[in-house]
DNA sequence: CGGTATCCTCTCCGATACTG
DNA sequence: CAGTATCGGAGAGGATACCG
């Protein structure tokens, strides 16, 4: 999740079922951010190590500089994550894990560690999947009449 | 986006799969899936119990009709969530975990467990971080001349 | 009940360029 | 080295309406 900006949902909480309700409505805004793709991965690499900006950019293969500013700075606002800057000159800058961001350590390395043990098994699920239905669900329709003059 | 990375001295993986970038490619993609804000609510919930559509609608308070139906959709090609229609008047059909999705479903318990054990933290962590740093960071700043009307 | 089909906006995120 | 500024395309996701 990119925006660190709170994201302000006003819905309908006061008329939702018991059991679910309150505690799940915040929990899904914190899973906003923890669940983005790069904080995931972010967060396992700083998990390993301390590490310098750079030395990310280059760990994370894909990611953009922009975006990879920007997580850390979502992920330092959210305390999960610490930036300390060595005032040398090349500058110098190392991000960790703070004590909180280590509680989430276990969690995403878990997370992680199944996304690979399992890449086989999505891989075939997809293609049964397919096969059945005659291709991945919700085409986007054919481009045929494809206006987009703006 | 491809990665013209060669070099990629990162994990645990890497050492016992030599393509690591196309395997990284692949978890990142699935990661996405997993990370994503529905997706592991659903997976969540469908852990607790089997569950209908509507069900799911009202447990998941915020989702809407389309989304849902499209996250089901794609926990289904997954292989994580089967999807069981009986032929009754009016329609019936049940959600659940399959066996792929039920090894997930710790991960995922722990995630949404831990987001609830810590959301004070992130909070008192949002407001120190918005304090010193005079508000919460970059926003899109949107120019004058870029004003919708809505 | 359990979905699709459309439309439309807002956010994400990559590419590029510039700075301390 | 470690960012920030700016632009632009693509897609997620909400609202609404309709169907088996």
């Amino acid at each position: 999740m990119l925006s660190p900006f709170g994201d302000l949902e006003t819905s309908m909480w006061a008329t939702s079922c018991g059991a679910a309700t309150e505690a799940d409505h915040r929990a899904r805004e914190i899973l906003t951010r923890v669940g983005d793709k790069w904080s995931v991965i972010v967060l396992y690499q700083l998990g390993e190590d301390t590490m310098r900006f750079t030395e990310l950019l280059r760990t994370v293969p894909g990611i953009s500089q922009r975006v990879l500013a920007v997580t850390l700075r979502g992920l330092e606002r959210d305390g999960l994550v610490s930036r300390t800057v060595h005032p040398v000159v090349p500058p110098h800058v190392d991000y960790r894990l703070t004590p909180l961001g280590e509680t989430l350590k276990e969690t995403v390395t878990s997370l992680v560690r199944w996304t690979h043990e399992h890449l086989d098994d999505i891989d075939r699920a997809r293609e049964s999947y397919d096969e059945t239905n005659g291709g991945p669900p919700r085409r986007p329709a054919v481009p045929d009449s494809d206006l987009r003059s703006r």
